[in-house]
DNA sequence: TGGCGAATTTTTATCCATAAAAAACAACTT
DNA sequence: AAGTTGTTTTTTATGGATAAAAATTCGCCA
């Protein structure tokens, strides 16, 4: 009954090594195997089984005399994807396309029954949510879902400045021997990169953000800081995910505070790390807000 | 296969209203002691079955003619607990009593059987556990017990002492008009009061303490520091459980601390409030660091 | 002795069944 | 019509079964 994604994955990912050359001919070991694709040998046991299976490698382990990898090896997509990921992009789809009303009921059985699974996974997945502050629990009956509000953002907001204002002064006054300051230089080479080519690399910022943030909470770390930062990022890379609205631009604009950002840090100057990260997320911020404003019209209007 | 606990809480608490005189002859409607106990009319209606049943009211919805009420009608304590409820104080336990070690890997199907519950009741509670940031999940394998650490307490109080210096500061800026003055006066006088009888009465100051935190955090509310606020609640009620070393005097010195930082509130002075709020939080983190060292020794060394 | 592969045991992920509780519906009374 | 009680339908809480994956154990050999 336990889906077998971890398998398919591994599987396809094994395809992929062998396809770009990184697997060579005498295979390695089942246990190199197990450490480069972070699986257990019971895994790459079956993987390997299957590989035989196919003709893709011999029994003796070596794959000479063997035929090429075809596309059509490797399972497709979905079939990869563990419960869990799946019930969470089906929900925060329900949620944030179909425009769900704050105070709308949720209904564990209707869920399931939406997304093809038991009501097992969406109450898991439920109770894992809960701690983004969008949803509440009536004991004995649902659940209720508070609603993406400007209520919600400008609470996120609040504790957002107060966590990355406290990181980055603890950031700024680091020694210099710090290998933070070296991970930072380096962040800041990528921006600069990514700047250069921002016409088509656009998408790439966002990654880079989560970094760059990570990056300044990491010189003082605290879990709670961490973990809330962890909302910050499911939210964004969900919300994002359906405002396109203005990508390039928005990102263009907010490397460019990173860099004034980064800058204030690497001269250890408090007053101007305080301005450079507070004018990045008041202007984060903003965009959140208008984005949620025009939120649910898909028509192009306002 | 569900637990008939809330019938159960629901039974009981309907005896100790007829016991009180708080139910009186002609019994209310069923809606009204639905709405009376905070239950499904359904629930109600089995109540009132077992209660005809077991001869303590007649058919006819009168208690006229019937016996009194006695200590062996109730359910006993144990059966009024929800699993949950269950789960989560023998998960305590497990992990404050037993001195569970940092990086303890923790088996779902283990604990299981250890509480007497089924796997799912148990993984639900562990990832609702999981926000109070003691475990860490690792996929397709168990959880990681991360260790009431020093670590732990320290980052814990970073947070909390922010939270609240902004609740504080915050709620000193209301205006004259805003009701949570009055409220804060009322909590001045339950302070006063436990104050004059603390010597029988100590036990009493953690709800106060509550109370009064989280009426900080009403003048400008926020729902992750709210959550927060949860997470200190489980915590210190938990730990204060088991760790009972000078509970008189602890909560006598809170107490007479608490009333200097209310003072500070109604007198407006944000210097004042800083100050007090600072003084009360340091000697908190004081009080669960000693705890902390000391804990697990039950023969009263050290 | 430490790494390897084979076989076995344990644990997690997932679905499903069912009792309890809630919610919705219906009929009745005043 | 609004409030009652009786009945039926839905939904949640909880245990249990089972396939997949991880972990462990066991010979084997260089």
């Amino acid at each position: 009954m336990k889906t077998d994604t971890v398998f398919k994955k591994a599987f396809n990912r094994t395809l992929d090594f062998i396809a770009q050359g990184e697997i060579e001919d005498p295979l390695p070991s089942e246990n190199e195997l197990r450490r480069r694709l972070g699986v257990s040998r019971t895994t790459i046991r079956k993987v390997l089984k299957e590989l035989v299976c196919r003709d893709i490698v011999s029994t003796a382990r070596s794959r000479a005399e063997e035929r090429q990898i075809r596309p059509t090896d490797y399972f497709p997509d979905v079939e990869t994807m563990s419960r869990n990921l799946h019930v969470e992009q089906q929900f925060m789809e329900w949620m944030l396309r179909g425009d769900t009303k704050p105070g709308t009921l949720i209904n564990e059985l209707d869920l399931a029954r939406q997304f093809g699974v038991a009501t097992s996974g969406i109450r898991e997945f439920l109770i894992r949510f809960s701690r983004f502050g969008l949803l509440e629990k009536r004991p004995n009956s649902g659940w209720i879902f508070e609603g993406f509000t400007e209520d919600f953002a400008l609470e996120l907001f609040e504790i957002r400045v107060m966590f990355e204002l406290r990181s980055a002064r603890l950031f700024a006054r680091q020694p210099d021997q710090s290998p933070l300051w070296a991970k930072l230089e380096a962040l800041k080479r990528a921006h600069l990169d990514l700047l250069s080519e921002i016409e088509h690399r656009f998408h790439d910022f966002s990654s880079l953000d989560n970094r760059f943030h990570r990056l300044v909470n990491e010189a003082s770390p605290n879990r709670f800081i961490n973990d809330f930062y962890d909302i910050i990022t499911f939210i964004f890379h969900y919300h994002y995910q359906w405002n396109k609205r203005d990508e390039k631009q928005r990102n263009h604009a907010a490397l460019i505070e990173h860099l004034a950002y980064i800058d204030a840090l690497l001269s250890h100057d408090p007053i101007g790390v305080e301005l450079a990260a507070t004018a990045h997320l008041s202007s984060a911020k903003e965009t959140l807000m208008r984005s949620l404003v025009t939120m649910g019209r898909t028509d192009g209007s306002a």
